[in-house]
RNA sequence: GACCCUAUGGUCUAGCGGUUAGGACACUGCCCUUUCACGGCGGUAGCCCGGGUUCGAUUCCCGGUAGGGUCGCCA
């Protein structure tokens, strides 16, 4: 018989990252083994659902890719869905539950107290034969010890997840159950019910949970936790797919970049990890930056059309040819669709936006192997010579000339300890609007010594109008060509005229972007830019 | 409190009773480079602790510690 798995959110109005993981490996393991995958909507909890709170649930497995074979085509619980064994959403499956209840009463295994139905557990420890975690006898603890049995109807009426879920799993032929740890405790009471219906339980496979970058629980509030925000964010689907794979299973081969296909020809329980894993969005944004690179043209073009439309910039006002172009000059520069207006909506606004500098800072915080030993180095100076102060601190580092990893440090009178990397004199590469101003500055200095004409008009006349073409490589050679003339390097005329045309000391090629804006909005640009900073 | 799971650099991981403990992200040095990004070549950093088994333990066993989960008329 064919597996049969079954993804089983309770629509909360968001899908969890960790329950898009489980759908994801669930998913995997029906492709891989030519089984079904069913999807099914816990809504038994009436007061929070709605059909909002499963379209969320539906459109997450959609944008991921993971099509199921039974289950709801819509949010309506009433709706139409696909498959034999619906009605695939619980609130429309009470007549089996209360049936199901009635049989365990008739037969002594559950009895009424207090209103409410609970089920009778049995006293001894259950092995769950785990496929993933190996085999796990589960005793009972102390609280359950007291009173084993639990609640499987309430005194209104309403049947308790570990019913339903049971009863469904059984009467839909669920063959494999992949579900979080965090369902590992409590499989020995769905164990228990499968026995009271009668039937061998299901395969288990507990698949690890997802924490935080800090180890934590991940938890609704926290950043990340939505898939939604990953779609808000412009993240790929294919990246977040490829990412969620990574975490809790490992191709062991050392490849990170898989296919969709690949994973599905590898993917096994047995390989999954038995550990928790934290979320590390850093590599989730590499990913990204891989797939985002080799996005085919048309999906490219979709995708940033969206992102500016979100940004209230409306491509469509322009030429077809020119966003085309455009765009061109930024594929593979940024990695998440969201940085694009801010990356590249000089090509559509007519008022430069100068965005705010964004050079990298290097600040102990986000250095993170660093603040550590030096905490640890700190820690150790405390215990020995106590008490002991952060200025001395600094002191006993730098002690010798040296400091402890080679870089400088500084405290500021807050407190606050900052890295200072070694400073490269030849280097001027990170560029900050503070060195563009110098270079504008040079420029100005250079008119009054060398030059009987207003600067600005001079060289930018000269530079970009005598010519006939207005090319990418014709201006390259042009730009550099005058730079030579004025005893400048090319980057004192090249910073200034991206700051100048862009608004950003970060962009695009800047001979291929002036090609594409064009010969008149590139010189308007520049006199602004010149009335502005010189 | 009890019960359950887990433990390889900062993070995700490969691996093995004897290895120079491998890869990726991140960090970092150099090269390339107009910036950003990409790419190329390097670097820093790891087997949680304590016992035991063994000629030998990161690997097997036990204990501790730490992290996570569960013990609901939530799911």
């Amino acid at each position: 018989m064919k597996p049969r798995v079954r993804f089983a959110p309770s629509p909360t109005g968001y899908l969890h990252i960790g329950g898009a993981r489980t759908a994801l490996f669930n998913w995997l393991y029906a492709r891989h083994t030519g089984g079904t995958f069913i999807l099914r909507i816990e809504d038994t909890d009436a007061a929070r659902n709605s059909q909002e709170a499963v379209e969320v649930i539906l459109s997450g497995l959609r944008w991921l890719g993971l099509d199921w074979d039974e289950g709801p085509l819509t949010g309506d619980a009433t709706g139409a869905s696909k498959g034999n064994c619906g009605p695939y959403f619980q609130s429309q499956r009470k007549e089996n539950y209360q049936r199901r209840v009635e049989a365990l009463l008739s037969r002594g295994l559950a009895y009424e107290h207090e209103g409410a139905v609970k089920f009778r557990m049995t006293r001894e420890p259950i092995t769950i034969h785990d496929l993933v975690v190996g085999d796990v006898v589960r005793k009972l603890t102390d609280r359950e010890e007291v009173d084993p049995d639990f609640v499987i109807l309430r005194s209104d009426g309403q049947p308790v997840f570990h019913l339903v879920n049971v009863i469904d799993d059984l009467e839909m032929d669920i063959t494999h159950i992949i579900r979080g740890e965090d369902h590992l405790s409590n499989t020995a009471k769905h164990i228990a019910l499968f026995q009271a219906f009668g039937v061998k339980p299901p395969h288990y496979a507990h698949i690890p949970l997802i924490l935080n970058g800090d180890g934590s629980k991940m938890s609704k509030r926290d950043t990340g936790a939505s898939l939604t925000s990953y779609l808000d964010d412009g993240f790929l689907p294919e990246a977040v797919i490829n990412y969620l794979c990574l975490l809790g299973w490992s191709p062991k081969d050392n490849r990170e970049k898989l296919s969709r296909a690949e994973v599905i020809e590898r993917f096994d329980l047995p390989q999954i990890l038995r550990h928790n894993a934290r979320f590390d969005y850093e590599k989730l944004l590499w990913l990204q930056g891989e797939y985002a690179r080799e996005l085919a043209d048309d999906r490219f073009y979709e995708l940033a059309v969206h992102a500016f439309a979100k940004a209230e910039i409306d491509t469509n006002k322009f030429p077809l040819a020119y966003v085309k172009a455009a765009l061109d000059t930024c594929k593979g520069k940024f990695k998440l669709f969201s940085e694009l207006p801010a990356y590249a909506g000089f090509y559509f606004r007519d008022e430069i936006i100068y965005q705010p500098d964004d050079a990298k800072k290097v600040f102990i915080p986000e250095n993170k192997p660093r603040l550590e030993k030096l905490r640890d180095a700190f820690t150790k100076l405390s215990e020995n010579q106590s008490p002991i102060t952060f200025d001395q601190f600094w002191n006993s580092l730098s002690r010798g000339g040296k400091s402890l990893m080679g870089d400088e440090y500084r405290i500021t009178e807050d407190g606050q300890l900052h890295i200072l990397s070694p400073k490269n004199e030849n280097k001027d590469f990170h560029i900050t609007k503070e060195t563009v101003a110098k270079y504008f500055e040079i420029l100005s200095q250079k008119k009054s010594d060398d030059f009987k004409y207003d600067f600005g008009t001079y060289f930018y006349r000269v530079f970009l109008t005598i010519r006939n073409s207005f090319e990418a490589a014709t201006l390259e050679l042009a730009l550099k060509a005058t730079a030579t003339e004025l005893g400048v390097k090319a980057g004192v005329l090249i910073h200034p005229t991206r700051l100048a045309v862009t608004g950003n000391p970060h962009g695009p090629s800047l001979y291929h972007l002036l090609e594409v804006l064009g010969k008149e909005k590139s010189l308007a640009r520049i006199e602004k830019a010149f009335e502005k900073f010189s």
